[in-house]
DNA sequence: CCAAAAGTGTTGAGAGTACACCCATGC
DNA sequence: GCATGGGTGTACTCTCAACACTTTTGG
């Protein structure tokens, strides 16, 4: 026995993912319907449980690419939920992760996944547990980040115009956002590439088509750009 | 057995907590040095196992009391770290909290219990296990918090001068600000009730002492503050 | 020719930043 | 009378926010 280390108890470990998705309308987030007890039925986040060789991280992505057949995606710890009776059948102590992901990128392989459903942050279910306040959490996070670093490339496809840009800046903020104030601040960002291309499916004019310029974003990651809006 | 619930292995929980403090100079950070096996002679942040009907955030309390005596103190949650490696007896996760306290008013109390010192920032030796990191994200977090809404009232006396708030906020920013806009910027935050009272032990002058007007501070808490520094 | 979305600049207000001199007193 | 830290205001710059009209083209 090693003197000083007395580990009173032990407890399960568990990770729950809050995946947010946009479909250029709403900003949506990713839930399971219960196929087991308890609960069974309800909505929750996608979680598991913790093996005895990986990490949070390596958990969290798993059960992300379990669920949804999703891999290699940028997931972040949010918060750890220690509530004693938060799960009823055991004592578990869950550490939440949030992740972005391009909807139509992954839905065909979502839609064949278990019981999994897109919703609109106005419409999400009761969630069981604490999976609320994890979600809750996330959302305020999301919305911070945003306005730290641009985030959010990760949510639209390669090419994307301006005004789908906008609207996902408008769903993640919750909020009506200045069409000429919003370009001229994302151009000041620089980094966005335009192309000559243009995008005929939403007006009879086009719009020009964007893509993300990762090497000038990457460069620039450091000083952090304050996106304030 | 409960379908869906297999909780594949059990781990051992602590939590680590970063106790800043400020000296009227230096942002400082307690530690401990280790008194038992592994690592005996480092030092570390104050750790404990979490107990069977405990949540994190009380466990981190228990903790911080039991190795300085304070109560009743501001604990915030930073980041569960769950490297399989990190603690070499045992699989063990932890999570950080951190606090910021006023060293003068607990200093007594700490110096009486075991092995704690205050370590200024620069000085800080090397730490066990990922401490370090934990550290690490507890500075960053402490600055971002900052500049968010007035934290550091906390580590200073109740009765302070600006000159010593203006240290407080170079020591946790580590850079210099200029004395004229830093007054103007708290004037503005009308947080501050200016008394008749001087302080004389710095100058022959004096200069007027300020209390933290707690009631205005809470009023206006919800809408953030945006002090940039 | 008209409906529908795209595209584009200017102005005013407020916040941030840089900057220098006088004041009070103990010694 | 002088050394030491305390106290104070202004001018410039930059960023944010509000705001409206023209362009394109498929139908």
């Amino acid at each position: 026995m090693i003197i000083g280390y007395n580990p009173e108890d032990k407890v399960y470990l568990a990770v729950d993912c809050i995946i947010f998705g946009f479909d250029n309308e709403d900003l949506k987030v990713l839930l399971i319907q219960r196929d087991f007890e308890p609960e069974q039925g309800k909505w929750s986040l996608m979680g598991g449980f913790l093996k005895q060789n990986e990490t949070l991280d390596d958990a969290a992505a798993r059960v992300l690419h379990r669920l949804t057949g999703v891999h290699d995606i940028y997931l972040e710890q949010l918060y750890t939920f220690s509530e004693v009776d938060r799960d009823p059948v055991a004592r578990t102590i869950s550490t939440s992760y949030y992740a972005i992901i391009n909807i139509e990128k992954y839905n065909e392989k979502i839609s064949k996944k278990t019981n999994a459903k897109w919703f609109s942050l106005s419409e999400v279910p009761q969630l069981i547990f604490d999976h609320d306040d994890m979600l809750d959490k996330a959302i305020k996070r999301l919305r911070r980040r945003t306005s730290i670093n641009p985030i959010g490339f990760e949510l639209l496809p390669e090419k994307f115009t301006m005004r789908q840009l906008q609207k996902l800046y408008e769903a993640i903020l919750n909020k009506e956002l200045d069409k000429r104030n919003f370009v001229n601040k994302i151009n000041s960002m620089d980094v966005l590439i335009k192309l000559k291309e243009k995008d005929m499916s939403s007006s009879t004019k086009g719009s020009f088509l964007y893509i993300f310029n990762e090497e000038q974003y990457n460069a620039k990651q450091d000083n952090h750009f304050y996106l304030k809006l």
